[in-house]
RNA sequence: GGCUGGUUGCCCGAGCGGCCAAUGGGAGCGGACUGUAAAUCCGCCGGCAACGCCUUCGAAGGUUCAAAUCCUUCACCAGCCA
């Protein structure tokens, strides 16, 4: 398996950039390497973009490597730079905190702390904030050129654009640091990123270089890209979060079952842990019986079930199983309609109390802005209570349209569900 | 510091005293087709107690029967000059 690492990794398209390849295949194929992939925490949850790098990071682990998921507390600080044409407002301190255990938490989920390569956690506010201010200038900042840090991408772009400030500009500076840090403590020599990250990768190296004469490694992995040209992972929600209080696992579930079916393939390559045999498989059926959505399952099953766990991927699909197409809601037993419902955004309204109208319990469930909106649902004809078009405006439930006396269904459009439950 | 141009709904971008909740495009939403896909076509796309009312066009004031449109001040952005 260590032997045919890049090579897979390739064949997922997964290498954007390397440094010297053979070398860095020499260095993957002789012993277990360490390697560090760094984490700024710029929200309070990692998101699916980042998933990619996430499940690469598994794949060097299981392939016997040894990973340090980096937590960026000191450069989330600062603010990088990268693929942005706009400086970033600085996040207040103790919310940045915050941010930084909740996305050690998360990466915790993904690797193995145990073992002969057990993952090692890293935050780099620790070697950071001792750090003097004129420490930093004479001891790092004597190894950079400002010439050479002028023509990254990343600042460049913005020179051209608004403008950069000091803090950002310094940021690859940090991230070098970091870099030289971790190959002083863990003998790490690998460091991997998206593909906006190569300059700041590469000035690690380059101070690697200069302090301890040293040699190490980079590889980028691209950044996924849809094949309708729109940013991958976002829904019309906004992102899809890895944390489960922010994108549901049903949610969760349900865009990779949504996905183009023109992107499946590589999703099925950067997400799943699959065999390539397995794969093909799936692709064949996507491919001869596209109608049956095999590969979209399977992609949907197994990334849900990394993310959130067989438990909660398990219950997604029975609740789409349940609530989708085939349709008779009525044929659902209570404990199964019960734990699917509980998958979908809801309202609870008290029995003593009187139905509102359907617009008014769609609102309730949040799946809509405004009334107005809700109306518009209900005029376009894209109402529904438990599956059956509803008829007007002023339509409202009653207590026999709820299964077992508590549960009502609300649909709109075509796949957006909600749930009301009588109490 | 001086001059000039700009700031419009989720984004881009028209409008330059009434016919403006504001043209057009994108995004998004609903419908038809299909497969919880794509493409295509049709419709919608500020809010509400809704044939009416309320709140929007950087901010605050002012002129007018009437302002996104005119005037004043302020803030920010861009370009030119110093």
């Amino acid at each position: 398996m260590t032997k045919q690492l890049l090579a897979d990794l390739e064949w997922r398209g997964l290498i954007s950039q390397t440094t010297d390849r053979d070398a860095l295949t020499k260095d993957l194929e002789s012993a277990p390497l360490t390697f560090y992939v760094g984490f700024d925490p710029t929200a309070p949850s990692l998101h699916i973009g980042n998933l990619a790098v996430i499940c690469t990071m598994r794949r060097f682990q299981l392939a016997g490597h040894k990973p340090i998921p980096l937590v960026g507390g000191s450069t989330g600080l600062v603010g990088d730079p990268s693929g942005r044409n706009e400086e970033r407002s600085l996040n207040d301190e103790s919310v940045v905190v915050d941010w930084v255990n909740r996305i050690k938490k998360q990466l915790e989920q993904f690797l193995s702390f145990e073992g002969s390569n057990a993952a090692v956690m890293a935050n780099n506010l620790d070697w950071t904030a001792p750090i003097s201010a004129l420490t930093f200038l004479r001891d790092i900042g004597k190894h950079f050129s400002v010439n050479q840090m002028l023509s990254k991408d990343s600042v460049s772009a913005r020179l051209e654009g608004g403008g950069i400030s000091y803090t950002e500009f310094s940021y690859q500076v940090l991230q070098a640091l970091d870099y030289l840090e971790l190959y002083k403590l863990h003998n790490c020599k690998l460091q991997m990123g998206g593909s906006d990250q190569w300059g700041n990768i590469v000035a690690g190296l380059d101070l690697i270089r200069k302090v301890e004469s040293g040699s190490a490694h980079a590889l980028t992995i691209p950044l996924i890209t849809k094949s309708d040209g729109t940013k991958f992972g976002k829904t019309a929600g906004g992102s899809v979060w890895l944390d489960p209080e922010m994108t549901s696992p049903y949610a969760f579930f349900q865009f990779w079952i949504g996905a183009d079916d023109a992107d499946v393939e590589k999703l099925l390559k950067v997400f799943s842990f699959k065999s390539h045999e397995e794969i093909e498989t799936l692709l064949v059926s996507l491919k001869e019986n596209p109608g049956a959505r095999e590969a979209h399952r399977a992609l949907a099953r197994e990334v849900t079930s990394l993310v959130h766990g067989a438990h909660n991927a398990q219950q997604s699909e029975s609740a789409a199983k349940a609530l989708f197409g085939q349709g008779d809601l009525s044929e659902l037993d209570e404990a199964t309609l019960q734990s699917a419902l509980s998958q979908l955004p809801r309202t609870q309204i008290k029995k003593s109390d009187s139905i509102p109208t359907w617009v008014d319990l769609l609102c309730a469930t949040g799946v809509v802005d405004s009334k107005s909106a809700a109306r518009r649902i209900v005029k376009e004809g894209g109402a529904y209570l438990n599956n059956a078009k509803i008829a007007g405006e002023d339509f409202a439930p009653t207590v026999e349209d709820a299964f077992y006396g508590r549960f009502l269904v609300l649909r709109k459009g075509k796949r957006d569900l909600a749930a009301v439950e009588l109490i």
